[in-house]
DNA sequence: AGTTGTGAACCGATTCACAGCG
DNA sequence: CGCTGTGAATCGGTTCACAACT
């Protein structure tokens, strides 16, 4: 890519990604942007922008094809080999991600777990191909396995300097949590997740409905 | 407030309240702008702004008096009351949701639990205040105890459905973790959390290092 | 004719810079 | 003097509108 693409550019790309395999589920073939637009609520414009960062691929006065716009999106976002996913913090929140079976269809899989406790009842969590360590393990595994990407999910006065090892230990990309901004290396992704936010957001707009 | 106010910036007024929180714990009376500002990554003159939709909140050559904030910023996202909450969805997600202890530190409370299943593994993972209702009970439970914001936790296959429904009840704030774009009334707030767009985008600033 | 790809216009949010005030 | 509050400048992303192309 030529220049500097916006995090929301590749957002709105995994979005038309979902609404593409539902199109060819469908049996539909070709779709214009317009159509595309209107199936997931952006502007057609805005969908041929986000594109354009990557290339050419549509057909002018036809649209574009499903199947090769759908394998041209999952390679730009790098989605064309499984990605295998660090875990840090076994609590409840981590539980319930090691059993969200929606990583797998995206092609994400959990393949290490960490926390402080290694008990019979994490042990027995654990999905099929991932594998529960100490806490002490993080770096040498991370390391092992040549992981880039890790999910924080520890508690928050943790989260900092899990982030701090992870880093060092050669992750790029960091999913986390726990509710603080975490410091990191420019050449290193974080988003965060944080409910708190969320639903503060959500408790200012209906409040002020009145 | 006299004019629209941007939803990232209740989220930062969640944010610096936090750092408020933080302050005051630490002792710290009285902070500027620019102290504040460095503690959570904001600029500034955005903190300034942020503040300035609501009123004037700080002491010229001072700064702010931080109780006096918090408190203030508290009133304006609505958070000087309790917030009861509906969840919809009792799967591994809506258990770990269930028990994230997070919620009660921020004022929210989830009362009332939705699922298609009652059984007594279900009803075993209920807080104290919290009560399993089958989802045929949904609208009446949530009018009677006039619910105003929900979560839905269900399959993406579901998720709309819920939604329309739950704005049938009453509910005008929904924080969403079902993969789909929900459609509502413009009198209702949504906020999605997409685990897999999240991760999409880490993806993607990932692969491109290299 | 129909739809893409894109420069130009637009819009909203962020940052700057300073006047105003304690 | 120092820091807030704010108008003006800037920036980045969105939308428009049309030329380019099939």
């Amino acid at each position: 890519m030529r220049f500097k693409v916006p995090e929301v550019t590749i957002a709105r790309l995994s979005l038309y990604l979902r609404c593409l395999s539902d199109l060819e589920e469908e049996g539909i073939e070709v779709i214009s942007s317009a159509e595309l637009g209107k199936r997931c609520g952006i502007n057609p414009a805005q969908i041929r922008k986000d594109l354009a960062y990557f290339g050419e691929f549509g057909t002018r006065g036809v649209g574009y094809y499903v199947k090769d716009l759908k394998e041209d999106i999952k390679r730009i976002i790098g989605l064309d080999k499984e990605w295998e996913v660090a875990l840090v913090g076994v609590g409840n929140l981590g539980r319930a991600l090691l059993s969200y079976q929606g990583f797998k269809r995206h092609g994400f899989k959990i393949t290490a777990a960490f926390d402080k406790v290694v008990d019979e009842e994490r042990k027995s969590v654990m999905p099929p191909d991932c594998t529960l360590y100490h806490a002490d393990e993080m770096e040498e595994v991370i390391r092992k396995k040549r992981l880039k990407i890790a999910i924080i999910a520890v508690h928050y006065s943790e989260a900092q300097k899990v982030a701090d090892r992870l880093v060092k230990a050669g992750i790029k990309g960091i999913l986390n949590f726990a509710p603080v901004r975490l410091k990191v290396p420019k050449n290193v992704t974080v988003r965060h997740i944080d409910l708190g936010i969320e639903l503060e957001v959500l408790t200012f707009f209906v409040a002020a409905k009145r």
